[in-house]
DNA sequence: TATGAATGAGCGTTCATTCAT
DNA sequence: TATGAATGAACGCTCATTCAT
């Protein structure tokens, strides 16, 4: 019987989810209301608050699932062997992050992991992140005398550096792509080409 | 004539300042209201915005004024000359900076520099910090094998990346400062103690 | 200049009360919505709250002036020579307050005066009430063997008592005239036709 | 069977009673909300409307229930000679009834006996109360020119009219004591000493 | 009877910003 | 410059009541 309640209730809330990302489809996250999504779902706005604490919360949970979704591309590739390579692989995950100002704000606002009670979706993302980070970086050519878990730290405070400056004006899409290339070079391989050699 | 008027412009804006800086020191950035602002200086709300162009503007530049202070501190320093040294004479600017969850946020928003139409005053805070850091890691002990301005960002990354995990319940100060130095070593350090010998 | 200002202010808020008397006169005090106030008002909803603390500051003002009202009427009136005449000078009064469940609700949450931070219109209204009674029956050829202050106090509790009673499915309009009047019969004149006498 | 059931009924009935006796006992009657009152009964939303109309039924209910407790109290006192004594009888009952403002408003409502389509607890309450006034009325020292019955009446308005104003912060507890001992006086001794003459 | 997710209308609030004076 | 009333779009919330299972 719980059973078949709880099934009433995920239909709910897919359609929430799903009338959710129609509008944003349509006009962007930050142009999403609440009214605008109840409306779609056909439910009634107190459903609303019965699934999700707030509006954020269901944006959250949003952004978390398509982070997941890259990441789950991501880690079905093969370990790069090259920076490029690793490059390649994470831009769709810049590219989403940077798809709008508000999005954003929004990872930053909630990377911040367990500064609320629960680690929420976005946290989790970037706790997954480090992991594939790490793995790729023990597996690949690169510098050993540090250990994965600290060169991946570093690349995510590249990637964040980075995709910051998408909005920034001065600066173009190529010039962020060459930067992040000099960065990873000098943080993954220092001595350049020696550190093959080496 | 004209001077007079200048005069009293000037008095209603250093009221307005120092309005806002008793309300934060109260209660904080993120608490401030414009409301209780003008209110405390005895102006009129449209006095404000005739006097700065939103309430962000007003913020920025008082935190712009607060991280103007420590670099000032900072480029009286000798230039470090190890990396103790350097997140010793940083350490202020990222208790700056963490002072408050809601002023990191507004810091990253704004160092994307002319993301406005001016460069604003912690988009100039910025930069005036990658002068410093540029000078410091050319004339220190430091990798030679890429250029001081990359070293420079890759720094100010991971400055960025640090300060953001005081916003995380996982991470303790001490651990922060170990990681820090962990990402500074490797970075302008590579090859550890190598680097003295090369 | 103050002066201008106010009386932009008190325009305003005489348009706020002239939209809700019209909802009020097509739909009864209950039917009224804030929202549909302010657009008939052509003013913005904030701008609502910035003249009435609530919804209820609103009602309570309307309820409070329509008694005004009754009692200047009440007031113009020579003093009643007898019970009759009281009751008739009396009636309107009791209409308003039965003309909506809803109002003596309210009435009778506000007559309760003082209990709420500032004396409101409604509890005023009671005031004025007590007085008008207090002189009518200190005027009239009623019992002279306790205060008017005492009488009007009495006056009041049937007032509210037979005002009461109109929501009570068991009792009819004449039966309430009915009882009012023998109750006030056996309160003011207690010997009955022997007070005349007397 | 049917036995069977309505013993787990009953049951289940009662503990909505209990848990919504333990909630009103710790945070008011008007604090009671239903959701709190079903989840220490620990039966579903629903259950609870199976059981009373709606919330209100089962607060009429809660306060008939004290209301008949005081009243079988009073009923058990011999018929009171004085005034004194008549308001020593009830002055419990008015404590009752000033326990909370919300309690009051609510059996001002249903004061209003058949005001719904059954006459409920709290009705039934006021009309025990009129027939041991109109007994002890009809037996005491009082006034006999008019009935029973409307003395009774009578002295229910001062009654309603005296808890009434305990939510005034004008009046204190004595004063209404006192106001309520010369209501009645004049009420039922008319002419006063002369009473006891009569 | 019992369940509990869903309903739903509307209130109050927020507060940076504007604009006529 | 200075004034301050007015703006306005949502959000969050409430919570008794219903209804399909």
């Amino acid at each position: 019987m719980a059973r078949a309640v709880q099934k009433r209730t995920l239909e709910t809330r897919a359609r929430l989810i799903a009338a959710a990302e129609e509008v944003i489809a349509e006009a962007g996250y930050e142009a999403m209301r609440v009214e605008e999504v109840v409306q779609r779902a056909g439910v009634a706005k107190g459903t609303f608050f019965a699934h999700f604490r707030d509006k954020e919360a269901l944006l959250e949970r949003l952004i978390g699932t398509r982070g997941d979704a890259q990441l789950d591309r991501i880690e079905a590739l093969p370990p790069p062997a090259d920076i490029p390579a690793i490059i390649a692989a994470l831009n769709p995950l810049i590219a989403e992050m940077t798809s709008e100002r508000y999005v954003f704000d929004l990872i930053l606002r909630y990377s911040g992991a367990a500064s609320r009670a629960e680690t929420g979706p976005i946290a989790q993302t970037f706790a997954r992140t480090d992991e594939v980070l790490s793995q790729w970086l023990a597996l690949g050519p690169f510098r050993k005398d540090v250990t994965p878990a600290l060169l991946s730290s570093g690349v995510q405070a590249f990637l964040m550096h980075v995709t910051a400056l998408h909005f920034c004006e001065l600066y173009h899409e190529q010039t962020l792509q060459e930067m992040l290339t000099e960065l990873l070079e000098a943080w993954l391989l220092p001595g350049g080409t020696g550190a093959k050699a080496g």
